[in-house]
DNA sequence: GTTCTGAATCGACATCAGTCAATATAGAAG
DNA sequence: CTTCTATATTGACTGATGTCGATTCAGAAC
């Protein structure tokens, strides 16, 4: 393999790793768990359905109206609703007919 | 403003969708600009690229370096900083044989 | 020029994620 | 109990995405 053949003599600076690797940023399981949150937040319909809870003068939104959001079918917005509730973005509650988030 | 229809014949409130359609939280396009955003930060790999840039002393990174983040291949490692690089949330320079970030 | 190294692009593959139709479950109403 | 409405679950399909090997491009060194 190349033993010191690193080059110490250019211009704009080297790329040599003086950054230890343990106090790099993030770490692997942090990153892996954030991402898991991002990735269900990434999505436009569950963003808006988000913010329509937030919004919501009753403080709280039930299926029905979240449904109406977009033009897709009742199951699609049931799972929309259950990643939310996976990542703890969401929680929900059965009054009734109706379930509200 | 909401009518005089608010429901009070009901245990926990009707679903009646009092809610105006046009004041709800995120329009569509927003939302789609903003998950595009979303869905480039939610990748672990990615997360940390921009973690470890972040955190250089040098207030930048080489491909060469991020490529030691993760044992994937350095075709990976560039696909990945494109993704970045195309929602605009990095910006890379080229300066002699390396690229910088 | 040739050769070497760092990085990007291409093409193909496998897995994942969003969507739907069909079905099942929960509760209210008759 | 039967029926109706609102929501969840299942199964299948399809498009998007992460990954790799092979190739190409860019610049430096010779």
């Amino acid at each position: 393999m190349t033993d010191e053949v690193l080059t110490p003599s250019s211009p704009g600076g080297d790329c040599l790793p003086q950054v230890p690797p343990a106090s790099a940023g993030l770490g692997q399981e942090i990153a892996a768990t954030l991402a898991g949150t991002l990735k269900a937040l990434a999505e436009p319909l569950r963003l808006r359905m988000l913010s329509a809870i937030a919004v919501d003068p009753r403080g709280e939104s039930c299926v029905c109206d979240l449904a109406e959001l977009a033009d897709v079918s009742q199951p699609t917005v049931s799972h929309h609703l259950k990643v939310l509730r996976t990542v703890g973005l969401l929680d929900s509650e059965r009054r009734g007919t109706w379930v509200w988030y």
